[in-house]
DNA sequence: TCGACCATATTCGTCAGATGTATCCCGGCG
DNA sequence: CGCCGGGATACATCTGACGAATATGGTCGA
């Protein structure tokens, strides 16, 4: 195969190159197409896959364009990357969320307002009034990390993060609390980051988000074990 | 649009729920399309998304196979992804290396092996050959860091550096560095992380690739201002 | 003058069918 | 037993067509 790929290498190309900036309006397919060399089936398989990357965005009736490039698209792959990783390899990722999220918490320590002090803190009473459901659990913890991370100001590192703990994986782990009977003493570490926030202690924050995500782990280990268990 | 991208999540979600396991081959074209309700031409641009995403592997002539799902291959998305981000928020990358490359280069100290120490001093010593060319200093550097972190032995992290410091990002480091006349400094930026890891030294290694990092944001940021100056 | 409405052009979404070409597999031959 | 064709299989690409969503520009009425 080369067409189709020179294709997607010819656009992304003249992207990376500044020549089709963000926002810019690609020429219709057809012409794309002739452009290109190549017919415009090729073309539409092209601008498919930069379009699932975040790189393109197809608007029907109207046109192609090149999206803002923000890295909280680009980096939205990462997310279905992780989600299909085989269990064995979510160890892996959490190692690197236990280098991560812990300085992205101490960073945050020093950066956060009085506002995002606030929003985290609604976030932690809502999740205290939830113990007991599983699913909305899940997104208040994805809603605390995210806030956190996120007051770091770097785009980046929060999309990455945000990545890193997908979906299921969150999911996984959190079934493995509830069973354990773990759910309430996790909630607790949430507050403990939380004050360590409060009071701007970087060092205090980045413990705490260790001591965190090294439980997440451990029950990450025990939901994996039982599954592979069961087979 | 809803049939090609209902067929890309449900190979997805097919790949996901473990009923197309790595190493499974799918059915041809024609059938797929019929299995799932459109045309062959649809197939294909799903096909090709999952493909360019590592997630299949196309092979002319012989079928369309599910890829291992290694992170190394799922996680190359990143690279590409990163080489197509905006100047302005190389920054936040760089910041994400210097919050995770030393955690790395912390932890191959624990782990690193003779023989990995002396890999690693062989590309030192090509690095100290190569110090007028570019280019191969380019690839040393590439090298040096991908070996160290390489032997954490957790590849999700090692794809994710990789990724995090691709060839555009690392080739303007370097550009500003030989501008600059400092990369006799850099390059004994590399002996000192050498020297650390070969003690075991774990605290040592992470505050060497630490400042390692630093001096090459440090130069990423010239680079950054001497281009936007030109403009 | 301004705003709502409508017809039309534009553009992507999808399909059908056909041909080219690489690869695999198996049977025949030395 | 090993090498080598030739058919079968499967992806690569093209062409042409129609449907559907959107934008646009003009018309009409308040």
């Amino acid at each position: 195969m080369a067409l189709t790929d020179d294709a997607i290498a010819k656009i992304r190309s003249m992207i990376q190159s500044g020549e089709l900036p963000p926002g810019t309006r690609l020429p219709p397919e057809p012409v794309l197409a002739a452009q290109m060399g190549l017919s415009r089936s090729g073309v539409r398989e092209a601008v498919k896959v930069l379009e699932s990357a975040r790189v393109l965005d197809v608007r029907r009736g109207d046109g192609t364009y090149v999206t803002s490039l923000a890295p909280r698209l680009l980096l939205q792959g990462l997310g279905v990357a992780v989600e299909l990783l085989r269990d064995d390899t979510l160890l892996e990722v959490m190692e690197v969320r236990r280098m991560l999220e812990p300085m992205a918490t101490g960073l945050a320590a020093l950066r956060m307002t009085d506002a995002d002090l606030d929003e985290l803190g609604q976030i932690l009473a809502d999740m205290r009034a939830a113990a007991d459901d599983a699913e909305q659990l899940i997104r208040y913890d994805t809603a605390f990390h995210h806030t956190v991370v996120a007051t770091t100001g770097n785009e980046t590192l929060t999309s990455l993060l945000d990545g890193l703990s997908g979906r299921t994986l969150r999911a996984r782990v959190w079934r493995g609390l509830i069973e354990g009977n773990a759910a309430h003493q996790t909630i607790e570490e949430h507050h403990t980051i939380y004050l360590a926030l409060r009071a701007r202690d970087q060092l205090l924050a980045q413990a705490s988000a260790l001591l965190h995500v090294n439980t997440s782990e451990a029950w990450l280990r025990t939901v994996l074990a039982a599954g592979s268990a069961d087979e």
